[in-house]
RNA sequence: UGCGCCGUGGAGCAGCGGUUAGCUCGCCAGGCUCAUAACCUGGAGGUCGUAGGUUCGAUCCCUACCGGCGCAACCA
């Protein structure tokens, strides 16, 4: 079996998730979920980058220790990625011990491999945002910090280790151009390789002075940085430092799934701390877009932020509706790659559509048929005349289709092509063939229908079961198709191939007779949002 | 300023050198009644940002300009 390991970025616990963050968590699931169905053994982690200034600050200022502060945060966290249903398998934490270790010693190493060393950190400092102002950042805004206006800037100047990034130049270039699918999207891959070309400087990677974080092992004045650090998460989750025998079958990761705006540190200081270090580099790093809000009054396209006060997050639109919707919504109407925008009302117009009035609708129709006609019962299904519904489409061809594009990311474009070659045509079949006329006039006839649109929902069920894994099941469990395959076995190669036997009937839950409805639909009114 | 992205019917997107420019939503007309007023069929609606250029031929390539946006070292 092969193994499959996959990651999200650690984030900052000091702001609660918002549904951007989300975002890259539910596309890193769809393709975890993906994996495990091509029969993977998958690793997907995920985790919280705790070793920040604001971390104590924050925690001070809740009467906390920065420990049971990060703690909380870290128990805050996995409650929303539990309530979306991402298959996480383990959630780091930079608090933690294991960490700690393994960061000390890969700094050693890169210590001991000569990249390291000792050099002044020059910059102005804000004691408003308590970080460095760039040179550009304060010359914008007339010599002083862009926030702070009133707060003056000190030039400070630091005895800080860096780390010899600029050395890597030529051996990352090499890289990228011999690992082409290195850097995904290919827009992203042309940014880091202009970048890597024409500015790569040394980094600050510790700082002085900071009580929480990682001490460095041969100057313990000074705490790792926040980069290099967290960038670290990866192989220390992964055993480093702590499991060499776990970490020898897990290292390297197979994609680290990122946000746009940190490309740089995963594709050019990540990789060239791993060469210092002499392990081997992930194999791809996908920076995915970013989620903006489109103002409903104005129409604005804005980016999420707490100063505009157009945050949204997860759990209100979990509540509201589900996390099925949320998941619907997010991976079918935001290109993975580029970036997408979020509106009740498209969010609504997705879910009454795709969902309800598709997905929703057509399971409904074929239930209510199967129950009121035979009573829920289909008796012998014969697989090799289950394929009617397909009208003679390249079905392997569609799965391969598929499957490239999950592999590539592309959850947009395979939900078209579901939407288009899958349900459009079940609910075209039902229009040409009309077994509710054939009810009353060829019985037999209209059971060879319903099997057909049995089967239609088996294949449905196998085919979403990456994205929405509840809905997938429902579908699965509407028929006892579990007695001819278990659900957790089934991979995308099973769509392929009808799979019905004896004794078919309806096992969805109904209410006075009729299934219950998956997704009633969404009725914004006139204004709210 | 440097690097990069985008501008296609009312909205959101595909197409990226070659038949009548596709799709989803919305709108209009018809059909069907198994279904969550849903589903099916048909229709209206685009000089593909502007101006040049390359080419037998450009939405797709090149140049300039206009307009919107992102990144520029810790802002998901």
């Amino acid at each position: 079996m092969a193994r499959y390991f996959i990651t999200t970025a650690i984030d900052y616990p000091n702001s609660r998730p918002h549904i951007g963050t989300a975002f890259e968590k539910i596309g890193a699931d769809a393709q975890a979920r993906f994996r495990r169905m091509e029969g993977d053994d998958v690793f997907f982690l995920m985790g919280n980058d705790e070793n920040t200034i604001k971390v104590p600050q924050r925690a001070r200022e809740l009467g906390l220790a920065p420990k049971p502060y990060v703690d909380e945060m870290a128990r805050q966290f996995q409650d929303v990625w539990r309530a979306l249903e991402i298959s996480f398998d383990e959630f780091i934490q930079t608090s933690e011990v294991r960490h700690h270790v393994a960061c000390q010693r890969f700094i050693q190493a890169v210590f001991d491999a000569g990249d390291i060393y000792k050099s002044v950190y020059k910059g102005h400092y804000c004691n408003g945002c308590e970080t460095f102002k760039t040179d550009k950042e304060v010359e914008e805004a007339g010599g002083r910090c862009p926030n702070h206006p009133s707060v003056p800037l000190i030039w400070v100047e630091e005895d800080n280790y860096f780390f010899r990034l600029s050395a890597y130049r030529d051996r990352l270039l090499d890289h990228y151009a011999n690992h082409p699918e290195f850097i995904q999207p290919e827009s992203r891959r042309n940014e880091i390789v202009n970048l890597v070309k024409d500015e790569l400087k040394d980094v600050a990677i510790t700082r002085k002075g900071f009580e929480w974080g990682i001490k460095t092992p041969f100057d313990p004045s000074q705490t790792i940085y926040v980069w290099f650090d967290a960038l670290l998460n990866y192989i220390t989750a992964a055993g480093y430092g702590s499991d060499p025998e776990r970490f020898a079958v897990t290292w390297p990761a197979d994609v680290h799934v990122i946000g746009k705006d940190i490309t740089r540190f995963h594709c050019a200081l990540w990789p060239a701390m791993l060469m210092s270090a002499g392990l081997p580099l992930p194999r791809r790093v996908f920076g995915h877009g970013f989620v903006y809000r489109k103002n409903e009054t104005t129409g604005e396209i804005q980016k999420l932020s707490k100063s505009l006060g157009n945050v949204v997050e997860p759990m209100e639109l979990i509540e509201r509706f589900s996390s099925e919707a949320f998941r619907y919504y997010f991976l079918s109407q935001c290109p993975f790659g580029g970036d997408g925008e979020f509106s009740f009302e498209r969010f609504a117009e997705a879910y009454n559509s795709g969902l309800a009035n598709n997905l929703g609708n057509l399971y409904s129709r074929i239930l209510t048929m199967c129950l009121k006609y035979f009573n829920g019962d289909l008796g012998d299904a014969r697989a090799d005349q289950a394929r009617a519904w397909t009208k003679g489409a390249d079905f392997p061809a569609l799965i391969q289709d598929l499957r490239a594009r999950i592999t590539a990311f592309e959850y947009g474009f395979a939900f078209q092509r579901i939407g288009r070659d899958v349900v459009d045509l079940a609910n075209l079949y039902i229009q040409e063939t009309e077994p509710f006329k054939l009810a009353k006039t060829d019985l037999p006839a209209c059971k060879a229908v319903l099997i057909n649109l049995a089967e239609w929902l088996r294949t449905t069920a196998i085919l979403l079961k990456p994205f929405l894994p509840r809905t997938a099941a429902t579908f699965y469990q509407a028929f006892n198709f579990e007695e001819f395959q278990p659900w957790s076995s089934v991979s995308y190669q099973d769509a392929a191939t009808p799979l019905l036997g004896p004794g078919l009937c309806v096992t969805a839950p109904s209410t006075g007779g009729k299934p219950t409805p998956l997704f009633p639909k969404i009725d914004l009114g006139p204004s709210s949002g």
